[in-house]
DNA sequence: AACACAGTTAGAATGAGTCTAATCCGCAAG
DNA sequence: CTTGCGGATTAGACTCATTCTAACTGTGTT
């Protein structure tokens, strides 16, 4: 089920928290135990009602604040597939998305520094980005590594 | 403004079409001319606005149902940006989307085959993709090559 | 104790996209 | 012809994730 964070991991959401002038409250520490838990890619609504076993009177706003923060202070990513609804995931590592076609699972694909730094390369002068995002979408008969 | 389709991209469009079993229709030609006028990569919204002027009594669910059986039959490409409203794109060869930070236009980069290849080959065993998606968020002070 | 203020809450509002049921249109059969 | 069929189109209702709003809470401060 949910187990409470380690003492490590509530550092490492206070330290984040506090760098960007932000509380620790215990619904973020709710909504971020919920996340570490599984490491997989739920949805908000997931993430709410996982939420609401441990803090029942939770409120779906809250969730969408407390992950919208965690967004903002880099403690965890958004991942968008299409039209469907917005995953959260808290692996920080540069990697990209696998999305099976069938299931709709999520799955981490790790991606080499060297990679990157071949698609970086391919942008023309002038253009200048942050952030990379990298999605595959198909088959995976995987016997799972992060999965969902 | 907005030119007739060439004979050429006529046929283009008549062959994907009966292709996938689909018929040519006045709204079709329509929105494909629409699409293929400004190489940019409009929302639904805009291509409804723009086809409006050539064929005023066109709805905006036919637009929808158009462009949804161009990407059934391959002759346009969906681009999701976060969740921002889905835009079209007529270009086919394979490329990645580089979204402007500030002016949220849409430029096409091209993705050289061995980008591709080393691509392919993170994926682990058993991964299979049919679909890469590569997206860039970042500044451009480009000169403009395909834009929006 | 009174204040300020960020965080939380429920519920209303938004808006892209989808669904539905009615109509239209081209074409093949009678 | 004209009738009937099936796919395409249409307007409008609907869905549902997300955002907004306004009231409330809790904590720390003077």
């Amino acid at each position: 089920m949910i187990r409470n964070l380690t003492e490590h991991d509530k550092e490492h959401l206070q330290e984040a928290l506090v760098k960007s002038g932000q509380k620790v409250t215990p619904q973020r520490e709710a909504v971020f135990t919920v996340l570490l838990a599984e490491r997989d890619h739920p949805t908000v609504d997931e993430v709410f009602n996982r939420a609401r076993e441990v803090m029942p009177g939770l409120s779906l706003a809250t969730v969408y604040n407390c992950l919208e923060t965690f967004v903002g202070c880099g403690l965890v990513r958004q991942v968008n597939h299409e039209r469907e609804s917005t995953r959260y995931c808290p692996n920080l590592a540069p990697h990209a998305h696998f999305r099976d076609k069938e299931t709709g699972q999520v799955h981490d694909i790790e991606l080499p520094p060297e990679v990157m730094k071949s698609l970086r390369s391919i942008l023309p002068p002038g253009f200048d980005s942050e952030v990379i995002e990298i999605s595959f979408l198909g088959r995976a008969q995987a016997k799972d590594t992060h999965s969902n």
